[in-house]
RNA sequence: GGAUCUUUGGCAGAGUUGGUCGAAUGCACCGGUCUUGAAAACCGGCGAGGGUCACACCUCCCAGGGUUCGAAUCCCUGAGGGUCCA
């Protein structure tokens, strides 16, 4: 949610700066006078409620002295009826405005670039080189269906399409890789964290997954329940309408959980391997900062996305996300994305965010700031995803003859 | 599963003939006096959210609903905890 009291105050600057990722004015404007309009119905429904409790103060008065109580008493019923319609007015723009307000996406910071999708995302660094082929790199699917690790045809026939099942080297290379990632994690001081996969619908409000995007959600029928499509939901949400001391934060957590996103937007994208599935594995980190720290623990999340990929050997490169290819909830993201040799270019593997003030508002996650309460900053990233990992490990550790390498790191958890 | 009791501020714990209760008291905590420093003692402050320049004011005594001019206090439903019976 954005500040709606920064809106109203400053609506030029404002409205400017969300213009750069695409939101109509005229909602914005519509969203102040909103907001006008609810705070003057608050403040005519606190009055009427004032002016009744201080007549039923009256009552016990005059019922002490014994006075005639039944002009106090017309008086009060026919104020108890402006109350109501006061309520119910109130009731309706609160709603009202929470409807548009809520699908408002965050304000992109300053420097984020502008531009309309994927095309003028601005690359910040490269780590490691691509190393040279003496023959034509596979593709990641057709070397995972050679060294029998994934089974395309049987994941289909379980659940469909977008799902797989992993075999021997597969599988244990999943195993592997998420134990190397929280180990890695915890040694960088986040704290382990195993949480719900089913979350409620005020969790995802929280992190701004609802109400906007609940076509990608996996609901439980009969129930307010959803699959949480990342691990970020639980994890911010853990701190959900809490104030928490200044002296415990930073708070830095990592955890592995699956990850089930209905894929709704991303019909044909994608549709060999295992780049997009609707179940995937994935190690993430969340932060919860003063605002002040915040850019100091998204480079932390940053790099030690990218030591995990140096320590895998796999070339990558930093990109800082333009104003359109933004998430909903980021107020500026850094994609990581991995060199894949069979399709000769980089592929997104880590996305990491800071969402500042935007999920912390929503979520009413807010710290003590001497006397004050102030919401705090919320970051996630991932660290990594675990099946493109794995993609990423069978392309560029290909050998000639179509066998795979394992990358030495991995080895003791591999039992090898 | 049945009966009965219980649910209050960081903790403990008053508050059930409904009104002056957002709530006594103790502990904890913060500030001060005293002290070389600390402890003790004494003085002062001290629940949360919204709102305001600051007040005022509104909301919150497990959750939700109801009765009433007015509810922490009465009624209903649900959840958690205790005890007894199965």
């Amino acid at each position: 949610m954005i500040d709606l009291k920064l809106l109203q105050k400053e609506f030029d600057t404002v409205s400017k700066k969300l213009m750069r990722k695409g939101v109509d004015e005229k909602l914005l404007e519509k969203v102040k006078v909103k907001f006008e309009e609810l705070k003057e119905a608050k403040v005519n429904f606190e009055s009427l409620q004032a002016a009744q409790n201080a007549m039923s103060k009256e009552f016990g008065v005059y019922k002490r002295e014994g006075k005639d109580i039944s002009e106090l008493k017309a008086k009060v019923d026919e104020n108890k009826i402006h109350i109501a319609d006061a309520l119910e007015v109130q009731r309706l723009r609160q709603e009202e405005l929470e409807k548009i307000a809520m699908a408002i996406p965050n304000i992109p910071d300053d420097d984020v670039p502008d531009g309309e999708d994927e095309e003028s995302n601005v690359e910040l660094g490269r780590v490691l080189t691509p190393k040279e082929f003496s023959f034509t790199p596979k593709e990641h699917w057709e070397l995972a269906e050679q060294n029998g690790w994934i089974d395309f045809e049987r994941g289909v026939k379980l659940a469909g399409s977008r799902f797989s099942v992993a075999y021997d080297m597969g599988a244990k290379l999943e195993r592997a890789l998420i134990n190397f990632m929280l180990n890695y994690n915890a040694k960088k001081g986040y704290t382990e964290v195993s949480v719900p996969h089913i979350v409620n619908r005020k969790a995802l409000e929280g992190t701004g997954q609802l109400p906007k995007f609940e076509d990608d959600l996996y609901k439980i029928e009969g129930q307010e329940l959803f699959l949480i499509p990342t691990a970020e939901v639980p994890l911010t949400n853990l701190f959900q309408d809490e104030i928490i001391p200044a002296d415990n934060l930073p708070i830095k957590m990592t955890g592995y959980t699956s990850c089930y996103r209905k894929e709704a937007g991303a019909a044909g994208r994608d549709t060999r391997g295992i780049i997009r599935q609707h179940q995937f594995h994935k190690v993430e980190l969340v932060c919860i900062t003063k605002p002040e720290e915040s850019e100091a623990v998204f480079d932390d999340m940053v790099n030690t996305a990218s030591e995990i990929l140096t320590a895998l050997e796999l070339p990558h490169r930093l990109v800082n996300l333009c104003t359109g290819d933004l998430g909903f909830g980021a107020a500026h993201t850094t994609d990581i994305e991995v060199w894949l040799p069979g399709q000769n270019t980089y592929r997104e593997i880590s996305s990491i965010s800071n969402t500042r003030d935007f999920q912390a508002r929503r979520a009413k996650i807010r710290y003590k700031n001497g006397k004050k309460n102030e919401l705090v900053n919320t970051l996630n990233g991932s660290s990594l995803a675990v099946g493109r990992t794995i993609v990423a490990i069978m392309e560029n550790y290909q050998n000639e003859d179509g066998s795979i390498s394992i990358p030495e790191v991995l080895k003791p958890y591999m039992g090898m």
